[in-house]
DNA sequence: TCCTAAGCGAGACGGTACGTCTTGTCTTCCA
DNA sequence: TGGAAGACAAGACGTACCGTCTCGCTTAGGA
């Protein structure tokens, strides 16, 4: 018998090196555009072993979709202030990008952002709605009530809108400004879901 | 000189038959599976016909897509419900939606009405933003405003996630429904953006 | 009725504008690469105007081959010098490209020059054989002799391979240089076959 | 590092699968006619493995000329019949073709056999060009010989046309006689230029 | 230390869709 | 009513990718 552990190290070393080139891919070009063969000479991964270990791209894709977002904060409850509970992500995520878009440079094209922002979204979608359940008010059912599901939606995607809106005009704006837009066009929503 | 009516009215009729071979192949199997050269042996089109008019799938489905959508309505401004005014387009095309569903169904997989929506969401932007031009109230300027142009993109952005969840989930709620759903969402941050 | 003449004319006219293009193309790039569209260009002729004309592209090119050659001189028998008689085109000719070499300049490539020379040989292998059947010794039959058109095309061959070379290399002899080149390469044969 | 010849034999079993494919073909209908997937079909290849190893039907069909054109046979001197010396390749060649002929019938068209003439005319210009120089008598320079290249391309142009001339009329003479032809037809000629 | 089986690279391969190109026909307009 | 314009069907072309596969090399563990 083989010791499990040790051909482990070997799988994902490589796994690792399929990852990795597929995010440093994504920095360059829309993700659709990214072809099995380009992952494979930038990863110096056989075509074969590729196969072994992925259906396809987009399932590499899944597979390390948490290297491309970075840790999302967690949320602390602050009292008092309970409609801002809702939305603790939004400043760190716009300071966040803030330090780092010249890391990024342009480098990241209007593409490569969308893919991201995209998961950005769907990732946001899910943290939301894992936190709104904490939330007795928002998590309660009534025949009127808006389905949490679209109110988790609809934040993820106003926010994404908003920090594209702001990177596309060259962050004029500080993240505490910003992030002030963000609340103006989401609190009266919230306020009156919630009352 | 060439009439230009009487050529045109072969092309068109190209067009069409193109458009339908697409529409039935639609209604039979996922777009993204399906192949150009279904739709011109369904419509009895030559591949180079194909490629004179349109630059590819996407471009013959784009191309037809006030079918899809239905013509937009035009705003008619109603005195004394000023915050719906610019909402004038929400309910109708639910209930656009509503009537074509089955006609449909769920064979426009998820890229077909990702491309449809995008193009939805930049149609209605466009619209919203013409039209909140002639209200005076949301188009001045002040330090604290929102700009104009990320409110439209905002509502343009809210109607296709409201739109695409009331699909996915099989179009549950009544067009009445969901368009409260879509301005109990908006509205509150509607008044208060205005005030 | 319409006038027949007028008509004629007219046709006359677009067989012309056909016949020119083509020459004009032959001159800039590979006969074979020469598509039917691009003549139709040049010529501003119709597509359907040309099929209702040619059967092709090698019907216009046959139909107009004259036109390429320019006037082939006639022979002038210059009595005892007899061997002489069936070479009477070769000086012309050598002197004919030294002149125009410069008004040609490099614009027909050697792809058009290949087709050139194709036409050339093919039409100096039927003017050779025709001159040679005025030609008692070279026309008698016997078992041993060398079928006239292989003697002619062998003739018209060696011609165009010594003007191919001559051209190749920038004309550095005289045409009277190379066309003695070429009778010292077929002269012995021509004595040997007449005797 | 992979050792060469394995991959090799996998690969020389598809090329010959493709060439076997069109020689069959060939063997069936003109060259010209014959397009790319039936080759394809015919050796169980796939379009883009036909395309790795070949630029088009004519590069395969050059690729497998050894099969069409035989060995070339190496000049061997006779002593005492140096006349002949040079012209070594013509009777096998007219052989092999005599006895390939029937497999080949007409159905290589004529854009095939130009092809193939145009090949073989290359290979004879260099093989005698490269034969000559052992020639001394032959090789050597004088202000009014012609030049050894000419006298090369003249012997392969003429045994080419006389090959041509011969299969264009159903090879009625025997091998022995055509070859009969075309030293009557440059014998001369290299003996003048010779001494 | 050797043996052996899995991981791996390399890349050939069959298959399929693409978008381009060209041909010869067909339809319609115009003079 | 015949000639011109050009839309069209047909289908071959060469390219791009895909996912499968075959082949030896490498390597690390257990014998």
């Amino acid at each position: 018998m083989r010791k499990i552990g040790t051909e482990d190290r070997r799988i994902q070393k490589t796994l690792s090196l399929l990852r990795e080139a597929l995010v440093s891919l994504i920095a360059e070009k829309r993700y659709d555009s990214i072809v099995v063969k380009e992952i494979l000479d930038r990863a110096n991964v056989g075509r074969s072993t590729f196969y072994t270990h992925f259906r396809d791209k987009d399932d590499l894709l899944i597979s390390g979709i948490q290297d491309l977002l970075g840790p999302m904060p967690s949320p602390t409850r602050t009292p008092g202030k309970s409609q801002d509970w809702i939305l603790w992500f939004s400043l760190p995520v716009f300071e966040h990008h803030y330090r780092h878009a010249h890391a990024w440079g342009d480098r990241i094209g209007p593409r490569g952002r969308a893919i991201l922002h995209e998961h950005l979204r769907r990732v946001l979608t899910e943290l939301i709605a894992e936190v709104m359940k904490k939330d007795f008010r928002m998590g309660r059912q009534s025949a009127r009530r808006i389905p949490p599901e679209v109110v988790s939606a609809y934040l993820a995607s106003t926010f994404v809108l908003v920090l594209n809106w702001w990177l596309d005009n060259g962050m004029r704006l500080q993240p505490g400004e910003i992030d002030d837009v963000f609340r103006r066009l989401t609190l009266p929503t919230l306020v009156a879901v919630r009352s």
